[in-house]
DNA sequence: AGTCTGACCTGAT
DNA sequence: GATCAGGCCAGAC
């Protein structure tokens, strides 16, 4: 992590503009796939980045979907990252927004409970973003049904 | 062209 | 139960 010199701006700073018109028979980056799914998270509820790599068509490791997000706040609309969370249910990417606590508040805000930089009642707020047979979701939810 | 990193996850020790 | 290591795909230098 010392060999990046510009840990702010993760493409470059070019933003996701960077395929502005450049796409046109396959626009659906893996970035917008994770984009649409981590749009359709409904307020109040958060979901693990390995649910949405798993709802994404494309094959697509939990690693990836955590590196599409940097270009959350450049997408447009901006992607709600903060309510995408690891499968402990912790902020791990807090320290990536405008403040280390936004991502708390933002959470609260919406009536997640965060103690401790961890979602309270995690598997109450998951949401699932639509593919029913997630292993790692079935792992965490197991006990849903 | 090769190397490394990465907001993770899973499995094994 | 906690910790270590590996793996996965894609992008940037």
């Amino acid at each position: 992590m010392k060999k990046y010199p510009n840990p702010k701006s993760p493409s470059s700073s070019k933003n996701a503009a960077t395929k502005k018109k450049t796409e046109d028979p396959k626009p659906v980056s893996f970035f917008d796939v994770v984009y649409k799914i981590a749009r359709k998270i409904p307020k109040g509820r958060v979901t693990t980045y390995g649910a949405i790599a798993e709802a994404a068509d494309i094959k697509l490791t939990p690693r990836m979907v955590g590196w599409a997000m940097n270009g959350a706040g450049n997408a447009k609309p901006a992607v709600p990252a903060h309510r995408v969370v690891n499968r402990n249910g912790e902020l791990s990417g807090r320290q990536f927004f405008a403040t280390p606590t936004l991502m708390q508040e933002l959470l609260e805000q919406e009536g997640v409970t965060v103690k401790n930089d961890k979602v309270s009642d995690f598997k109450t707020v998951f949401w699932s973003p639509g593919k029913p047979k997630a292993t790692t979701a079935t792992k965490t939810v197991k006990k849903k049904i």
